[in-house]
DNA sequence: GTATGATTCGAAACCGGTTCCATAGAACAA
DNA sequence: TTGTTCTATGGAACCGGTTTCGAATCATAC
């Protein structure tokens, strides 16, 4: 087995105290003592029982992450600025991988009680109200990215706002026929689609633009799915000139169609997204960008601000959202 | 605080040796004893704290997982698989994310080291042999995913044979100027692209077909990068017919390229990509699928076994390699 | 009634660190 | 010289579990 402590207080001569003040660096040490310790510590190679620290200093160094399967390209976007943010600090990153509610629920409940993490962050999995308060409750510090709750710090993204940005660059570029595309509204998870398409809705009402309830369409995730999708919009008689997609894997899709169609987009068809992936970048694609990766960064920043002195009423960062105009959207000609 | 195990025993008027019998649900615990424990332990809301029964019991239930930066879409599905096999079993998974060099050997020394972890997974990092040596000797079994070294357990794939099979694959079709393009082939990290060269190389010869070095391009990584190394190969006055890209999101690239320069594919342009991402589905690309999910799910298979009992020689798997034909090679006419 | 064995259970040791507290000795002041 | 303060240090308690070991209890056998 690994040498102990006491290990190394034998060898050097000294009580297992004297070295634990060695190891961390505490002052109180004369010079010789602490060199005597140095070279036993050398010669055993001896490091600390990460396990054993954890228990007697109540810190387990480690930051509990809570995310929906990587499915989707945004969800690991987030991840790497997470791990990016926490790279520069002490704490580790365990990973919790949710693959439908009982998984999250199971999650939630385990870490927010015992000292398995420090703290928690959560990636686009809004708690229940119950959930909430457990967490506001438990002595871990938890932080919502991508998610809303009054009782939790958060960092998040307007999404109704984004739809409604969206929506109304379409606009402003002369459509009036703008479809809606997107995820089921109704999910177990996250409904920030449904958020968007509240955006959309708003956009339209405020320019006086009535809604066609046969432009909106939605259905599985992906971006086969919004393929087939796509496919039926653009086949109605009046078709959209323009299409809002609820995500930028998606709007990808749509785009796929248009080329199979020989749609020519921008000319024919505008498409704008949601979200800024990297795809977004490659595909030329307008979206529009809610800075994935910084949502990440902030939101370990802030869950490294409540480990430091755990605060009264919990912050809130909401994240600018920028439209990021490319090559799918253009002016309606005609 | 939490309450502990004493507190529980207080309530339930026995000694604590025997409440961590009726947690552990050992046998030898009297009916009327066990459910005053229960009821104790129901009371209180009591739940072991993990980190003591780690020091004690000397297992962390976690494994760590080292892998570069989530830069590239087959470590992120490697990773899916990964945290797939992980679900089923009682095991978390700590993500170790290197980004240089000098993070992952600090990593491989530390988690080796340390009974932090159980156990460890590396994915597409080869450890040298000093590193090798290190994990072989250390009591943290450990399990390479997509790197091999003989003193270690791993999950491979035959890259020289992939690269041979790409490449023979546009031979059958009637290729023989094929182009090569991929990342540089010098990297700090796993030389799979080198590997997949020599696999070229290797048809080209089998064939008789002279290599022409002008025909092989390298550099940076991603889809940018790519694209303009796509356009270098196609600006040449007698341009390749096919194209086999070092991994799927480089032929993506070249595929945008060769829609930029309205050059057809399969028509006027073949090109085979290497990985199996999902993005080679949706783009229709003919790629050598090297079953990156299930190279994740075989690591953890093959990690819990040597938690079970470690084993004295190094388990070696090899991953079947399939060249999945769709729209983007077809036979060279005239 | 005593010997034997099985069952149930608690005290205490242990895992490997950190930290409180008491003390020895040095340094300094009066 | 004596008293006081400060520094360096070790012993022991502690974190919260698991596990060993021995003892108490009970049933059964003789």
């Amino acid at each position: 087995m690994s040498p102990t402590i006491r290990d190394v207080a034998k060898k050097a001569n000294v009580g297992i105290a004297t070295v634990s003040r060695v190891i961390n660096n505490n002052t109180s040490v004369s010079a010789e003592t602490r060199n005597a310790v140095l070279t036993a510590i050398e010669e055993l190679d001896y490091t600390p029982n990460p396990i054993a620290r954890q228990l007697s200093t109540g810190r387990t160094l480690t930051i509990g992450v809570i995310v929906p399967n990587l499915t989707s390209p945004s969800y690991v976007e987030r991840l790497r600025g997470v791990q990016t943010a926490l790279a520069e600090s002490e704490y580790h990153m365990v990973l919790y991988s949710v693959g439908n509610p009982v998984d999250r629920d199971n999650y939630f409940k385990e870490l927010s009680r015992n000292g398995l993490v420090d703290g928690i962050l959560i990636i686009s999995l809004p708690p229940n109200d119950a959930q909430a308060e457990r967490f506001a409750q438990s002595d871990v510090p938890t932080v919502l990215i991508d998610a809303y709750h009054e009782q939790l710090c958060s960092v998040l993204t307007d999404d109704v706002k984004g739809g409604e940005m969206a929506t109304q660059h379409l606009i402003d570029l002369g459509h009036t026929k703008i479809g809606f595309l997107s995820e089921t509204l109704e999910t177990p998870f996250h409904p920030s689609s449904y958020y968007r398409y509240q955006g959309y809705r708003k956009a339209l009402t405020e320019n006086n633009i009535p809604f066609d309830e046969t432009y909106r369409i939605s259905g599985a995730s992906g971006r086969m799915h919004a393929r087939e999708m796509a496919r039926q919009l653009l086949a109605m008689q009046i078709p959209p000139s323009a299409i809002f997609a609820g995500n930028d894997i998606q709007a990808i899709g749509i785009l796929d169609t248009a080329r199979e169609l020989q749609i020519e987009v921008p000319s024919e068809l505008s498409v704008i997204g949601f979200d800024g992936i990297r795809d977004a970048e490659y595909t030329n694609l307008t979206t529009i960008d809610q800075h994935l990766h910084e949502s990440g960064e902030e939101g370990v920043k802030m869950l490294l601000q409540e480990l430091e002195s755990l605060s009264d009423s919990p912050a809130q960062k909401r994240l600018a959202l920028k439209l990021v105009q490319r090559n799918t959207t253009r002016p309606l000609i005609g």
